[in-house]
DNA sequence: TATGAATGAGCCTTCATTCAT
DNA sequence: CATGAATGAAGGCTCATTCAT
């Protein structure tokens, strides 16, 4: 009985987040209402009210899993390179585009609102606490990107280079390929992204492997 | 107390689209008001109304410029290229680099607008013709991009690539460092835009000039 | 301080409609303010729109009930006719009258509306679909009214005569008179409606009825 | 020079006056707006306000006119009366439906804001004096109507009636066809003003009028 | 827990009016 | 005389949030 109350009280916290996932992401912070929120999630806008304490409540809720599952998917990156489960320097460029994916597949939305958040748009109105919040998270994740980095380059799997902005730009080119490709998506509807994805990712991979 | 009169037209307007632009690329579309832009240009609404129809004309008056000098700056590229100005495939890549740079220079909270736009948080918000102007412009830009690398490919200044995901693939990366680095540097205070961007070109390069 | 929930519904809006009624006609359309609507009927703005979608729904809404009634009252007016329950030509036209008076009296503001609206003033401020829907209603009304008057000339009734010019006269006489007497009550306190009506409905039905 | 200067002036308040009636007539007090007005007579506001001092003082401006013709025609019609001018009672009423027609056609939308004004629309929202100053006109048009069908009662013209009501209804049943009419007009395209009047008044003479 | 009526601050936009040129 | 830029007070409407039931 108890536990079923819990479960209940999961899935509907996974309900208003469904819902909200995909109006935020469309529609924007502001452009989205409590309203919608709840009427998509089939519920009372009180209800949403009684899981969540504010809108911006809701929606940091949205960003942490996806931040949370790429550390998670990093860690074990890092874990497989320091194991040499990675041959060759293109393996682990290709590997790290395939963490990335998988964030992207766990929370499509979610990484979304990320880089919409990321982006500035929405920095001045939401607390410095939750704004720090993410930003940390983010951060952490950066650090395991840049770690795993000087770590292929002892193992002699890459050529000395600066890990830092090689772990900047392969984010940013992830970042910004989703960006471009979805929204080709919207006005033409076919979609390129993971092809372009490899494209890109071979290209960098090209340019800094050892040949 | 009234303004001057004689202030010219285009200066009032130039006034209040630099209030705006600060403020749209800060707080977004929805999270500006009329109010706070009049303000900072220290005008009445009412006069801001004057010079632009409604808000959505204000936004889409401040994407069109960045838009067209960053066609302006492809057609010189284009044209360079067919005169052999550039030398190597390395030089063609850093110079699409720095044509984008002159476009971020030129206006740069025009582009994080048209960025925050393309991304996809606006596409509902404005109207159809709107959103149509501003998405023809980009698709202009990159016809030009993609016309210039078959160019240069006929020239045998690179090898046979794939010209489309190149172009996604320099502009992606582009925009993603650009959001990256202001991101960081709205956190830490420091730029490393310029670097980060010449690091990450120089790698694409690397990948794909004939060694 | 908030509202008795318990209220139901129908009072709610009966409360807003009377509190509308009397401003829409004073002050008409444009004139009248859903702040004042609100303030009239001891409510927030917000929960006006919780009801009423706008104010124009709002101002629909005013109208129909009217409308309706003098349908009702003008089919019972036609089965009296058919019934052979007036006796003479003289009794048809008086209780046509009173068929008009009792819409009158079960919504006096309502019909001042329609009035004002008929008049064109708002013809172009309301959307196509609202005026299409009064003006039907208003011909279903004229109809029914044609319909009897032929009706009692077949009964013998009546004197040969243009069924759709009385009909416009006596409806045009009837709204002439209510907005002649109402202006005068306005301005000397003096109410002479009733005795108006019956007077000169009463030339009418001197001028028609055979002798 | 003077004396076309005068001219001029007058020109351009004729300009701006019929500019403003058909706006105010179509869309009312509060749908008109001065822009509007200074743009159909290919002005400037800042020159309509130089002609008028507000807009309550254009939109009085264009009632007098129309009720100083009905009082002018109504004058004649007394005159008319007295030197025996009219041979029968059915002549006299048809007399004033003329007269009535006459200032209808001498300024239609004049007239039509008249009876928008009287029916009380903006009765709240022009000054005290204003209000007056229009009523006090329509009064002492009233009493010229009353004061000539007591002459023509004198003269046996007439049965014995009430003047008041008379005059009430008549000018009642000629305000409520005029709407109605223009009322169908404006949705089926058919003007049958004219007819419809001379029918009504026929109706009325035929049971006023001794047999 | 769940609901949805109620609130009220805030936003976009309009427009009568003023006044420097 | 004429112009039109500038103002600011409203007004319609939205929506996050609260809370009685």
């Amino acid at each position: 009985m108890k536990k079923s109350r819990v479960k209940e009280k999961h899935i509907r916290i996974n309900e208003i987040q469904a819902a909200a996932r995909e109006l935020f992401f469309s529609k924007g912070l502001k452009g989205t209402t409590m309203e919608s929120i709840a009427k998509k999630a089939r519920l009372s806008k009180g209800t949403v009210y009684f899981y969540f304490k504010s809108k911006e409540d809701l929606y940091i809720s949205m960003m942490m899993p996806v931040l949370e599952e790429l550390g998670r998917q990093l860690l074990k990156f890092e874990k497989d390179v320091n194991e040499l489960k990675y041959e060759t320097c293109q393996e682990v460029i290709i590997g790290l585009k395939d963490v990335f994916l998988l964030a992207y597949q766990y929370d499509t939305d979610g990484l979304r609102i990320v880089n919409s958040f990321q982006q500035g748009e929405h920095f001045l109105e939401v607390s410095e606490a939750t704004s720090e919040k993410i930003s940390h998270r983010a951060r952490v994740n950066f650090n395991v990107m840049r770690r795993t980095f000087s770590r292929a380059i002892e193992l002699g799997m890459f050529k000395d280079l600066n890990v830092i902005k090689l772990s900047d730009a392969l984010w940013a080119l992830f970042v910004g390929i989703i960006q471009l490709e979805e929204s080709k998506f919207r006005s033409t509807g076919k979609n390129h992204l993971y092809e372009t994805l490899k494209y890109s990712f071979r290209m960098i991979s090209d340019g800094i492997c050892k040949s």
